[in-house]
DNA sequence: CACTTGACCTGTCCGC
DNA sequence: TGCGGACAGGTCAAGT
Protein backbone atom coordinates (compact mmCIF):
# COMPACT_ATOMS: atom_id res chain seq x y z
CA UNK A 1 0.00 0.00 0.00
CA UNK A 2 2.16 2.68 1.30
CA UNK A 3 4.43 4.08 -1.11
CA UNK A 4 7.25 6.76 -0.29
CA UNK A 5 4.13 9.70 -1.05
CA UNK A 6 2.50 7.55 1.71
CA UNK A 7 4.95 7.39 3.90
CA UNK A 8 6.34 10.76 3.53
CA UNK A 9 3.18 12.56 4.50
CA UNK A 10 2.60 10.36 7.71
CA UNK A 11 6.10 11.04 8.37
CA UNK A 12 5.49 14.59 8.02
CA UNK A 13 2.82 14.23 9.94
CA UNK A 14 3.83 12.34 13.11
CA UNK A 15 6.62 14.79 13.07
CA UNK A 16 4.39 17.57 14.03
CA UNK A 17 2.69 15.16 16.47
CA UNK A 18 5.24 12.87 18.01
CA UNK A 19 8.60 15.00 18.82
CA UNK A 20 8.56 15.96 23.26
CA UNK A 21 6.53 13.02 23.87
CA UNK A 22 7.36 10.39 26.57
CA UNK A 23 6.30 6.84 26.13
CA UNK A 24 4.39 5.62 28.86
CA UNK A 25 3.39 2.13 27.53
CA UNK A 26 3.14 -0.14 25.34
CA UNK A 27 -0.02 -2.75 24.39
CA UNK A 28 0.30 -5.19 21.38
CA UNK A 29 -1.46 -8.17 20.16
CA UNK A 30 0.09 -9.64 17.63
CA UNK A 31 3.96 -10.78 17.91
CA UNK A 32 4.77 -10.76 14.41
CA UNK A 33 3.80 -6.94 14.19
CA UNK A 34 6.15 -6.22 16.42
CA UNK A 35 8.99 -9.37 17.09
CA UNK A 36 11.02 -7.67 19.64
CA UNK A 37 8.11 -6.58 22.15
CA UNK A 38 8.07 -6.90 24.97
CA UNK A 39 11.44 -8.28 26.00
CA UNK A 40 13.48 -4.92 24.80
CA UNK A 41 10.36 -2.29 25.42
CA UNK A 42 9.97 -2.23 28.73
CA UNK A 43 13.88 -1.61 28.89
CA UNK A 44 14.55 1.10 26.04
CA UNK A 45 10.98 1.93 25.24
CA UNK A 46 8.84 2.80 28.02
CA UNK A 47 10.55 6.73 29.28
CA UNK A 48 11.54 7.14 25.87
CA UNK A 49 11.32 10.78 24.59
CA UNK A 50 10.14 11.20 20.70
CA UNK A 51 13.30 13.54 18.87
CA UNK A 52 12.61 13.29 15.44
CA UNK A 53 10.73 11.31 12.79
CA UNK A 54 12.41 10.48 10.07
CA UNK A 55 11.82 8.27 6.72
CA UNK A 56 14.32 6.02 4.19
CA UNK A 57 11.98 4.48 1.29
CA UNK A 58 8.86 3.07 2.82
CA UNK A 59 10.11 2.62 6.21
CA UNK A 60 9.39 5.12 8.82
CA UNK A 61 11.84 5.80 11.62
CA UNK A 62 11.01 7.31 14.59
CA UNK A 63 13.84 8.75 17.03
CA UNK A 64 14.14 8.01 20.27
CA UNK A 65 16.32 8.82 23.45
CA UNK A 66 18.32 6.67 25.09
CA UNK A 67 19.76 5.42 21.85
CA UNK A 68 17.23 3.38 20.16
CA UNK A 69 14.69 4.10 17.19
CA UNK A 70 11.24 2.64 16.52
CA UNK A 71 11.57 1.43 12.73
CA UNK A 72 8.08 0.86 11.00
CA UNK A 73 6.94 -0.81 7.34
CA UNK A 74 3.56 -0.03 6.93
CA UNK A 75 3.89 -3.17 4.05
CA UNK A 76 0.09 -3.21 2.08
CA UNK A 77 -2.35 -2.21 4.50
CA UNK A 78 -0.15 -0.67 7.34
CA UNK A 79 -1.65 2.72 9.81
CA UNK A 80 0.42 4.86 12.11
CA UNK A 81 -2.61 7.10 13.33
CA UNK A 82 -2.00 9.68 16.18
CA UNK A 83 -4.79 10.35 18.68
CA UNK A 84 -4.86 13.23 21.14
CA UNK A 85 -5.76 13.14 24.55
CA UNK A 86 -9.41 12.55 25.13
CA UNK A 87 -10.23 12.81 21.39
CA UNK A 88 -12.16 9.58 21.81
CA UNK A 89 -14.72 10.88 23.93
CA UNK A 90 -15.39 13.58 21.86
CA UNK A 91 -19.25 14.43 20.70
CA UNK A 92 -20.03 14.74 17.28
CA UNK A 93 -17.30 13.24 15.25
CA UNK A 94 -18.40 12.16 11.79
CA UNK A 95 -19.04 8.48 11.69
CA UNK A 96 -16.05 8.35 9.38
CA UNK A 97 -13.94 9.28 11.80
CA UNK A 98 -11.20 7.09 12.12
CA UNK A 99 -9.31 8.72 15.06
CA UNK A 100 -12.57 9.56 17.06
CA UNK A 101 -12.72 5.43 16.55
CA UNK A 102 -9.67 3.93 17.58
CA UNK A 103 -8.60 1.30 18.40
CA UNK A 104 -10.45 -0.40 15.45
CA UNK A 105 -10.64 -4.03 14.86
CA UNK A 106 -7.10 -4.31 13.04
CA UNK A 107 -5.03 -2.37 15.94
CA UNK A 108 -1.85 -4.60 16.91
CA UNK A 109 -0.07 -1.57 18.65
CA UNK A 110 -0.83 0.70 21.13
CA UNK A 111 1.83 3.06 22.50
CA UNK A 112 0.22 5.41 24.98
CA UNK A 113 2.18 8.79 26.00
CA UNK A 114 2.39 10.62 29.46
CA UNK A 115 0.37 12.91 28.34
CA UNK A 116 -2.41 10.91 27.64
CA UNK A 117 -2.08 10.93 24.00
CA UNK A 118 -1.88 7.48 21.89
CA UNK A 119 -0.04 5.92 18.64
CA UNK A 120 -1.79 3.41 16.68
CA UNK A 121 -0.97 0.76 14.24
CA UNK A 122 -3.73 -0.72 12.39
CA UNK A 123 -2.74 -3.33 10.01
CA UNK A 124 -5.26 -5.60 8.01
CA UNK A 125 -3.64 -8.05 6.51
CA UNK A 126 -0.85 -8.21 9.19
CA UNK A 127 2.26 -7.70 7.02
CA UNK A 128 3.71 -4.41 8.21
CA UNK A 129 5.79 -4.52 11.13
CA UNK A 130 7.57 -2.19 13.49
CA UNK A 131 10.69 -2.82 15.42
CA UNK A 132 13.08 -0.96 18.53
CA UNK A 133 16.73 -0.90 16.87
CA UNK A 134 19.57 0.67 18.38
CA UNK A 135 20.03 3.76 16.38
CA UNK A 136 23.15 3.33 15.62
CA UNK A 137 23.14 0.46 14.04
CA UNK A 138 20.64 1.34 11.59
CA UNK A 139 23.18 1.11 8.90
CA UNK A 140 24.16 -1.83 9.60
CA UNK A 141 20.69 -3.36 8.89
CA UNK A 142 20.68 -5.32 5.79
CA UNK A 143 17.69 -3.43 4.02
CA UNK A 144 19.49 0.10 4.70
CA UNK A 145 22.87 -1.03 3.74
CA UNK A 146 20.70 -2.50 0.16
CA UNK A 147 18.41 -0.19 -0.35
CA UNK A 148 19.02 2.47 -3.17
CA UNK A 149 19.01 5.88 -3.54
CA UNK A 150 15.90 8.55 -3.00
CA UNK A 151 14.71 9.51 -5.95
CA UNK A 152 13.76 13.21 -4.67
CA UNK A 153 17.44 13.94 -3.74
CA UNK A 154 18.79 16.73 -5.10
CA UNK A 155 21.73 14.74 -6.01
CA UNK A 156 19.65 12.07 -7.43
CA UNK A 157 20.49 13.29 -11.21
CA UNK A 158 19.62 11.80 -14.87
CA UNK A 159 22.89 9.45 -15.10
CA UNK A 160 22.59 8.43 -11.43
CA UNK A 161 19.00 7.54 -12.37
CA UNK A 162 20.46 5.44 -15.52
CA UNK A 163 22.97 3.72 -13.64
CA UNK A 164 21.12 2.17 -11.19
CA UNK A 165 18.13 0.99 -13.48
CA UNK A 166 21.48 -0.33 -15.83
CA UNK A 167 22.18 -2.80 -12.50
CA UNK A 168 19.61 -4.75 -14.06
CA UNK A 169 19.74 -4.36 -17.88
CA UNK A 170 18.16 -7.17 -19.05
CA UNK A 171 14.75 -7.17 -16.36
CA UNK A 172 11.57 -5.03 -17.34
CA UNK A 173 11.31 -1.44 -16.70
CA UNK A 174 8.30 -1.92 -14.07
CA UNK A 175 10.28 -4.81 -12.15
CA UNK A 176 13.63 -2.30 -12.04
CA UNK A 177 11.32 0.66 -10.60
CA UNK A 178 9.69 -1.86 -8.16
CA UNK A 179 13.14 -2.83 -6.77
CA UNK A 180 13.80 -1.09 -4.02
CA UNK A 181 17.97 -1.84 -3.79
CA UNK A 182 17.84 -0.34 -7.57
CA UNK A 183 16.30 2.88 -5.97
CA UNK A 184 13.89 3.79 -3.08
CA UNK A 185 9.82 4.34 -2.66
CA UNK A 186 8.57 3.48 -5.96
CA UNK A 187 5.61 0.86 -5.88
CA UNK A 188 2.74 -0.22 -8.03
CA UNK A 189 0.85 2.92 -8.05
CA UNK A 190 3.69 5.46 -9.07
CA UNK A 191 5.66 3.17 -11.15
CA UNK A 192 2.75 2.70 -13.38
CA UNK A 193 1.75 6.12 -13.96
CA UNK A 194 5.56 7.42 -14.40
CA UNK A 195 6.23 4.55 -17.27
CA UNK A 196 2.43 6.15 -18.60
CA UNK A 197 3.54 9.78 -18.41
CA UNK A 198 6.95 8.82 -20.19
CA UNK A 199 5.14 6.50 -23.03
CA UNK A 200 6.64 3.32 -21.72
CA UNK A 201 5.49 -0.12 -21.85
CA UNK A 202 6.05 -1.45 -18.68
CA UNK A 203 7.62 -4.68 -20.29
CA UNK A 204 9.83 -2.64 -22.31
CA UNK A 205 13.88 -4.43 -21.11
CA UNK A 206 15.86 -1.66 -19.60
CA UNK A 207 18.75 -2.03 -21.82
CA UNK A 208 15.84 -1.22 -25.00
CA UNK A 209 14.94 1.89 -23.45
CA UNK A 210 17.23 4.94 -25.22
CA UNK A 211 18.48 7.83 -23.34
CA UNK A 212 16.16 10.57 -23.92
CA UNK A 213 13.02 8.20 -22.45
CA UNK A 214 14.79 7.01 -19.50
CA UNK A 215 15.31 10.96 -19.07
CA UNK A 216 11.65 11.46 -19.39
CA UNK A 217 10.73 8.93 -16.99
CA UNK A 218 13.28 10.48 -14.18
CA UNK A 219 11.83 13.72 -14.60
CA UNK A 220 7.94 12.58 -14.93
CA UNK A 221 8.92 10.27 -11.80
CA UNK A 222 9.95 12.73 -9.92
CA UNK A 223 6.92 15.31 -10.42
CA UNK A 224 4.34 12.61 -10.00
CA UNK A 225 6.03 11.71 -6.39
CA UNK A 226 6.03 15.50 -5.64
CA UNK A 227 2.21 16.43 -6.69
CA UNK A 228 1.77 12.77 -4.68
CA UNK A 229 3.29 14.17 -1.77
CA UNK A 230 1.61 17.66 -2.12
CA UNK A 231 -2.20 15.64 -2.05
CA UNK A 232 -1.49 13.81 0.77
CA UNK A 233 -0.35 10.61 -1.10
CA UNK A 234 -3.18 8.17 -2.84
CA UNK A 235 -5.88 6.51 -0.42
CA UNK A 236 -7.09 3.46 -3.11
CA UNK A 237 -8.19 1.23 0.33
CA UNK A 238 -6.82 1.65 3.82
CA UNK A 239 -4.23 4.35 3.62
CA UNK A 240 -4.68 7.01 6.16
CA UNK A 241 -2.19 9.49 7.31
CA UNK A 242 -0.96 10.49 10.61
CA UNK A 243 -4.42 12.17 11.72
CA UNK A 244 -6.64 9.33 9.80
CA UNK A 245 -6.61 11.61 6.59
CA UNK A 246 -7.20 9.90 3.52
CA UNK A 247 -5.26 11.03 0.46
CA UNK A 248 -6.36 12.78 -3.05
CA UNK A 249 -3.83 11.81 -5.60
CA UNK A 250 -5.85 8.94 -7.00
CA UNK A 251 -7.79 11.49 -8.26
CA UNK A 252 -5.37 12.85 -10.49
CA UNK A 253 -3.75 9.16 -11.67
CA UNK A 254 -4.00 8.96 -15.61
CA UNK A 255 -3.93 5.58 -16.12
CA UNK A 256 -3.68 3.51 -12.21
CA UNK A 257 -6.80 1.97 -11.23
CA UNK A 258 -8.51 3.59 -14.49
CA UNK A 259 -9.05 0.67 -16.99
CA UNK A 260 -12.41 0.89 -18.99
CA UNK A 261 -11.91 4.80 -19.15
CA UNK A 262 -10.31 6.51 -22.14
CA UNK A 263 -6.73 7.71 -21.89
CA UNK A 264 -6.40 11.41 -20.55
CA UNK A 265 -3.82 11.87 -23.82
CA UNK A 266 -5.70 9.95 -27.25
CA UNK A 267 -8.51 8.48 -25.69
CA UNK A 268 -7.81 4.85 -26.15
CA UNK A 269 -9.33 2.31 -23.88
CA UNK A 270 -6.93 2.03 -20.43
CA UNK A 271 -6.34 -1.22 -20.08
CA UNK A 272 -4.79 -3.99 -17.04
CA UNK A 273 -2.40 -6.17 -17.71
CA UNK A 274 -0.15 -8.27 -15.39
CA UNK A 275 3.23 -7.50 -15.56
CA UNK A 276 6.02 -8.30 -12.84
CA UNK A 277 2.86 -10.47 -10.76
CA UNK A 278 1.45 -6.90 -10.78
CA UNK A 279 -0.99 -5.35 -11.73
CA UNK A 280 -0.42 -3.26 -14.62
CA UNK A 281 -2.23 -0.56 -15.72
CA UNK A 282 -1.46 1.00 -19.84
CA UNK A 283 -2.68 2.63 -22.62
CA UNK A 284 -2.27 0.69 -25.34
CA UNK A 285 -1.64 2.93 -28.16
CA UNK A 286 0.45 5.43 -26.14
CA UNK A 287 2.48 2.67 -24.21
CA UNK A 288 3.50 0.27 -27.50
CA UNK A 289 4.36 -2.94 -26.42
CA UNK A 290 8.21 -4.01 -27.21
CA UNK A 291 9.36 -5.96 -30.17
CA UNK A 292 11.09 -8.13 -28.48
CA UNK A 293 9.39 -10.28 -26.00
C1' DC B 1 22.76 -15.48 -11.56
C1' DA B 2 18.24 -13.46 -12.80
C1' DC B 3 13.70 -13.78 -12.93
C1' DT B 4 9.21 -15.88 -11.32
C1' DT B 5 6.29 -17.84 -7.93
C1' DG B 6 4.51 -18.64 -3.42
C1' DA B 7 3.93 -17.13 1.20
C1' DC B 8 2.68 -13.93 4.65
C1' DC B 9 -2.85 -12.23 6.15
C1' DT B 10 -7.62 -10.26 5.94
C1' DG B 11 -11.25 -8.11 3.53
C1' DT B 12 -13.84 -7.13 -0.52
C1' DC B 13 -15.78 -7.81 -4.78
C1' DC B 14 -17.53 -10.56 -8.55
C1' DG B 15 -19.80 -14.46 -10.66
C1' DC B 16 -22.62 -18.46 -10.01
C1' DT C 1 -28.09 -14.29 0.52
C1' DG C 2 -24.37 -17.66 0.33
C1' DC C 3 -20.09 -19.45 -1.24
C1' DG C 4 -15.76 -19.99 -3.83
C1' DG C 5 -12.18 -17.73 -6.07
C1' DA C 6 -9.50 -13.87 -7.55
C1' DC C 7 -7.38 -9.94 -6.13
C1' DA C 8 -5.30 -5.97 -3.28
C1' DG C 9 -0.62 -0.57 -2.91
C1' DG C 10 5.04 -4.79 -0.37
C1' DT C 11 8.76 -7.75 0.42
C1' DC C 12 11.05 -12.19 1.41
C1' DA C 13 12.34 -16.91 0.55
C1' DA C 14 12.38 -20.58 -2.30
C1' DG C 15 12.08 -22.50 -6.83
C1' DT C 16 13.25 -22.69 -11.94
Amino acid sequence: MPELPEVETVRAGLNKLLPGRIVADVWHNWPKSFPNAPADVARFLVGAKVLAVNRRAKVLIINLSGGYSLVVHLKMTGQLVFQAKNRRFGAGHPSDDLVAKLPVKSTHVIIDFTDGSKLFFNDQRKFGWMRLLPTDHLSDIDFFKKVGPEPLDDNFTVSKFIERLMRRPGSNIKSALLDQTVLAGVGNIYADEALFAAKIHPATLVADINRRKLTTLHSELRAILRTAIASGGSTDRNYVDAEGKKGSYLSFAQVFRREGQPCPRCGTTIIKIRVAGRGTHICPRCQKEPKTK
